[in-house]
DNA sequence: CTGAAAGCGCTTACAG
DNA sequence: CTGAAAGCGCTTACAG
């Protein structure tokens, strides 16, 4: 076992051909090959077990069919879902990913862009943090095509949802279910696509004076906690935008602790729609992030020449967190 | 803009040396070189822009910077988290990680090997399916290491926690809650980690006739569906422990939907503990897989001729599903 | 339809 | 300490 691996050459040595002939029959061209002889070599490649070298292949064509996945946060389930959206577009085509977290480290993001060039991806793609400078921009200067999505600097084209239409859905549903006044659960500043959320709620709620901004970091763990601390203040709101799944899973968290029930004493939405968000307790109403058209666009943005910057919709799915009931909403 | 790359080559003659020095100097070795020539060399490469072609080197010297990561179910957050710690050890040993996603299917699983070992992988951590052939023989026939993570086919070596230890401790936990019969949770069949853990409750109670052994597939879904099935037939257990935090999940959110309280009416402990599980409503109880533990083992047993084959622990976490309460015991 | 050969960008013996 | 050159395993003009 563990014999040196076969090549090319072994493979024409025992066909009796030429390299070249191996070449195009393992490639289907870019030459026709007379069919006696594309046995003959096919013989000879199975024979030997021969599977074909993609880094020599990489070096001489230039092309590795492989491209890199940069993630701001891989420990977020709605960057997790993201990814394997763009997994899946991107073996459509049939590239490898090689994925990175960055973190939220404008330093760790820019680092990873390096080393995926380095390994000569045939493309990036890219969920930026929050202000931080264009690495796209290094990416094409090295001629490495090159794509935001969710999340991109200002400025530069992004793969991403109609965040307004979700907020005014949302905000809307909220209101049908009677709710006055509908408070906002935005991030710790007014940065990327929450922020985007965060403007287009302020909109839609017309300067209310009653309804509340609240604002927290993108975790369970915070929004948990600045949960119980208005429940013990006696100032939650009744009716609760919230800018991601993360926050709002940590809001029906820090309720359930103050036994405080969702959706009759407090009425949720969140924004992501992840699949987690289809069984929580309760199971959340949420306006659905349309992850693989956003990645399908992504990609092909990355490929084609003609792509059109679309902007898909993210649809409202009615659960429990938002008050409504009637038959099983469950998933 | 868009020009061509410079190449070593482009280095060495802008700095006036050979391309062997420019090398040397680039890798700090392996042999050493004057000070002024490699100031030359330096200052030449940052004015080119000079980016090294991982490709060309991996070409030369047979080793890519590169490891593969088979996942058995990328959209389980639990095979997420353990990624997540996968690639952090991996780039620990500065590589770089290729994902693919295996969805519990064979065939994929194997294709994915093979397109990972064509790509020249340095080696490839496999969270394998259930009754799935041994591809990690396949690596090691082409001369490339491969370890199992989690769970592996009979018989091959695998990086995994002490399952049998965490599930005596859970059921023993809830017998201290005064629970007479414990049920549990098992996937819909007796195999990897889950029939371990399954063989482990049965040890643990004893052939207690009371304590009933539920199946249902590892989805929040189906252990939703499971859990108002039992509620309405009024046959739910009152102490229950699930091999896996989707399942518990799911569990939680189907007790929810019949307004049966956790963990008054049903205590449960899930076996996972994925940072998923600290912000539940309620909190799940768990023992906690020891993750970075199991990705550091596994890349050790890839690249380390000496690394033991420790089994670490799984620590229980008590929150609140089980009913412990006291203080915040939120996360 | 097929073969001989150059070359992708590196690393590393081999000489000095 | 440094240079000239071979070679990693492919692809693809160039000739026939």
């Amino acid at each position: 076992m563990r014999k040196r691996p076969s090549t090319l050459a072994d493979v024409a040595r025992r066909a009796g051909t030429s390299t070249a002939v191996v070449s195009y029959v393992m490639n289907n061209g870019p030459r026709p090959v007379a069919a006696a002889t594309r046995e003959r070599v096919l013989a000879a490649a199975a024979e030997l077990g021969y599977r074909p070298n993609r880094i020599a292949r990489a070096l001489r064509s230039r092309t590795t069919g492989v491209a890199g996945l940069v993630l701001a946060d891989a420990s977020n389930p709605y960057f997790g879902a993201l990814a394997r959206h763009v997994e899946r577009a991107l073996e459509g085509r049939d590239l490898l990913t090689l994925v990175g977290n960055a973190g939220y480290s404008a330093q760790r993001q820019r680092h990873l862009v390096e080393r995926f060039l380095a390994a000569q991806v045939d493309g990036l793609v890219i969920v930026s943090s929050d202000s931080v400078g264009d690495v796209a921009e290094v990416a094409e200067a090295a001629g490495v095509p090159a794509v935001y999505i969710h999340n991109g600097p200002a400025g530069a084209p992004v793969a991403a949802a109609d965040n307004q239409q979700a907020v005014r859905e949302a905000v809307a549903h909220l209101r049908g279910h009677g709710h006055r006044h509908v408070a906002f659960l935005a991030g710790p500043d007014d940065e990327g696509p929450v922020g985007v959320r965060r403007a287009a709620w302020h909109a839609a709620v017309d300067g209310d004076p009653g309804a509340e901004l609240l604002r927290c970091d993108y975790s369970r763990a915070t929004a948990d906690a600045l949960t119980r601390r208005l429940a013990a203040a006696g100032t939650l709101p009744r009716a609760l935008v919230t800018a991601t799944d993360e926050q709002a899973i940590g809001v029906l968290s820090g309720a359930w602790a103050h036994g405080l029930a969702v959706p009759d004493r407090l009425a949720v939405i969140s924004l992501d729609g992840t699949p987690e968000s289809a069984h929580t307790a309760p199971a959340l109403t949420v306006t659905e992030q349309p992850l693989q058209a956003m990645a399908e666009q992504a990609v092909a943005l990355l490929f084609d020449e003609a792509a059109a910057p679309l902007t898909p919709h993210a649809a409202l799915v009615a659960r429990r967190s938002c008050g409504c009931a009637g038959q099983d909403l469950g998933s």
